[in-house]
DNA sequence: TGTTCCATGTAAACTGTTACATGATTAT
DNA sequence: ATAATCATGTAACAGTTTACATGGAACA
């Protein structure tokens, strides 16, 4: 998965291991994120199999090394997005420690889903806040990843206060 | 993770690992799953560890490997749930393909996303079949996790929608 | 008697993170 | 001077899936 990110962002225009995490930190990494540990041998297996190709460059007195994407890499590339979508059912592991939430006395079990919405919240607002950025300068299916990273978030905040409802009615 | 869920099924009693298989299928699948490779070693680690016990058995002709929790594991496991829930940003990788999707003609996107519902919603369904019994066999943290599975693929149908509505508008 | 399901297990491969190492540049 | 940030990279570890291997029981 991450070798097509990589490909994506390189067709928009050729950068460097640095720059793709920062792209990824702005724009991806609520449903998408990486470490340095993946992303430098990632782009190094691409261009290994000359999906991509490498050059040094010095930019504002610093070293980069950026990469473009090369026609066999659109290709590739293309040919992944043409696929249909393959839905994976995700792994929440917040929902796991819930599931198993009835071994803990009642007020412990609401103070833990209080504490999980105080932690939840925070993420929401960041995305929040990046709203109309990236309505401006995004395309809309972009944008629409945005809302549904917004969104779920804040159902995930619903979901939890309805649960917590239930618990302190009775 | 999965030496919590198996600590955690195990409170409720006694099992093999391909019935903690059969327990995940049934139960906690949607949020989180696990194949024997992993399952197997895991109940080996744990049993090492000394957090459960084995004892072998002949259930019904059929050979088993019964695992019970000890009360070291007992203790690890309520350390572990008394913990906050530490929310970790998601790995949603169907957003990353439509994060691409402009670079693919309308028709084909809108294709993409109707494709992609179709496979959604037969995991829904499958959800809402299994709702009642899981309710009335059920305490209400876990029925709780189900009503967010159900809601959760319920707002992926929804999003979907609203994007191919704004893509066909126009 | 062969096929399917039950049941356990291992080895290789894949994917990723964490921690570390290096060195240059910019700001204080 | 020195601390922070920019920028690249590697090695060790962690967790997982896939594929394979084994053998018994149930069934047709």
């Amino acid at each position: 998965m991450l070798e097509y990110i990589i490909l994506g962002f390189l067709m928009y225009g050729d950068m460097s291991g640095y720059d793709l995490k920062q792209c990824m930190s702005k724009s991806t990494s609520y449903f998408f994120d990486a470490s340095f540990g993946s992303i430098y041998p990632a782009f190094k297996r691409l261009e290994a199999k000359g999906e991509i190709s490498s050059r040094e460059v010095v930019d504002c007195g610093k070293y980069k090394k950026l990469y473009s994407i090369t026609d066999a890499g659109k290709s590739v590339f293309r040919e992944w997005l043409e696929q249909p979508i393959e839905f994976a059912k995700t792994k929440l592991d917040h929902l796991v420690k819930v599931f198993f939430l009835g071994f803990l006395p009642k007020e412990k079990a609401i103070e833990t889903l209080q504490a999980f919405i105080k932690e939840v919240e925070p993420v929401l607002h960041e995305l929040i806040e990046s709203q109309p950025k990236i309505k401006l300068k995004t395309d809309i299916y972009q944008y629409s990843t945005l809302l549904y990273g917004i969104n779920y978030y804040r159902f995930i905040i619903d979901w939890s206060h309805d649960l917590l409802k239930e618990l302190t009615k009775r």
